[in-house]
DNA sequence: CATTCATTTCGACAATCGTTGAAATAATCC
DNA sequence: GGATTATTTCAACGATTGTCGAAATGAATG
């Protein structure tokens, strides 16, 4: 990973509302979730959590697709593997010793969704 | 490591010159460098590059120390290790199976530092 | 085709960010 | 003590951010 996609990245998790949508879309697993369960979750409007997705999908860290009229977001796990990589990388430069090269990430496992027929 | 922690974290990370400023001083090692050495490195007026390091400091990712007329800065491993293993964590979390707990980083070797005597 | 549901787009707003030049502080050297 | 060196503080600035209400889009349903 460059610097500019980890800065990228780093941004789009440095606010709260994102880090906490990150985290609850990691944990609905590759299948992702409609747009409205995850605004219910958060608790966040659903336009201002539209501009939240867009800033997690322009980093590469959530995918999009449609389905029926709900639009489904899912976590891409290599991305913040790729983020910890480097992280881990800088972290460990000049100490080969005493680290671990860094942590490899899959996803959780499948999650059913509710979508309309 | 709580959430507002790892947000104020990810947020000194997520800017160019602080990104690049933070792992110039891993690389530096543990026992830091002086603020004018940095900004040299850098390229970075003093006075900016001050900003940035406040925000580092207060993110917990840098120490300072006065040392002659020299303000010395260096990077805070446990930080850094506290926010890949919350990262890892959040990444893991529903499937254990695939997962390295997360990245372990230490110091590196020592390096010797110019100070006024 | 009109209505309803799920989500996005748009324009506005206060708040925060990153940078700058000028002045202040702190420690050293003569 | 006065000059010099290293760094920080301060006020200002345009740019970006996160949020909101209102209107628009797109797909399903009657």
């Amino acid at each position: 990973m460059e610097k500019s996609r980890a800065v990228t990245a780093l941004a789009a998790l440095a606010q709260d509302h994102r880090l906490e949508t990150y985290r609850f879309l990691v944990q609905a697993g590759p299948d992702g979730m409609p747009a409205g369960e995850v605004a219910a979750a958060i608790g966040l409007p659903p336009n201002t959590l539209t501009f939240h997705f867009d800033r997690l999908r322009q980093a590469g860290l959530v995918t999009v697709r449609r389905e029926g009229r709900s639009m489904i977001y899912a976590a891409r796990y290599d991305t913040m593997n790729a983020l910890l990589g480097y992280l881990a990388e800088d972290c460990c430069k000049g100490s080969q010793d005493a680290c671990i090269p860094a942590a490899a990430c899959k996803p959780a496992r499948t999650k059913r969704i509710k979508v309309p027929a």
